[in-house]
DNA sequence: TATAATTTGTGCGTATGTATA
DNA sequence: TTATACATACGCACAAATTAT
């Protein structure tokens, strides 16, 4: 699973295959992922590897952390994670009025503009929707 | 180059394969792409599916199309194209005061927030970039 | 000014494969 | 299984815009 010779480095791919996991539901909301000795086990690495990989997952809220239990996808997601194909752009802008009365979006918060490789556009209340590039 | 036994449709294919030479450089900003008719002669396609594969990069910005003229890259390109890596992810959210200050952003005008792989976040104007996935 | 060549815009019909009812 | 709908893809013809001769 993890290439050492593939020149990325191994916390990325570690945080890239557990993203992909995430994304793909193996551990729904709320769930526990396997824990940090479990994942040295299974993949080899060190600790501080491991670590650095879960500290990016962190960073961008694909899970949650906590001290003494374990690591977990966030319980009730308020944010929907849209996943782009290659081929997307993405975008941001003020919603129209129609917009703000179909998704009920509140003053002061932006859309997410998702345009497909297809070109077709696809816009999302920025304060319940991030997109995710796998 | 393209492949029509590789499930993914031949106008996609043309369209990603633009893209990225786009995004390479290979034609400098105001220089013409290939012609229709050149491109149907270089992969063997019909004009149908040469014209779907300019129409999605049309939508999503990434070229212009002049009647009787040709197809460009946008000259005076406004807009600032970031490269997302695989493992990045993208949200929005209006400025911060600071940021409004030090990227001088109109009112109204929300960011662009890419937090990639390694968990450090960047954030742009919106109305001055979009995020390109390859 | 006029003409021709090139290029994109539009509309038509046809065929094939795939998904859905 | 049949029927229907949709996406994909091809070919053709003509109109409109641009550029060069």
């Amino acid at each position: 699973m993890i290439d050492p010779a593939s020149g990325v480095p191994a916390w990325r791919q570690l945080a890239d295959d557990l993203r992909r996991r995430v994304a793909a539901g193996e551990w729904s909301p709320g769930a526990r992922l396997p824990s940090e000795s479990r994942l040295m086990q299974e993949t080899g690495l060190g600790r501080t590897t491991v670590r650095r990989a879960i500290a990016a997952l962190r960073a961008q809220g694909v899970v949650e952390v906590q001290h003494g239990w374990g690591t977990r996808v966030p319980q009730a997601r308020e944010v929907e994670r849209i996943v782009a194909e290659p081929g997307s752009v993405v975008t941001t802008r003020m919603p129209t009025p129609a917009e703000r009365a179909t998704f009920d979006v509140p003053d002061g918060v932006p859309m997410l503009v998702v345009i497909g490789p297809d070109g077709i556009a696809d816009a999302y209340p920025g304060d319940r929707a991030q997109v995710d590039i796998l």
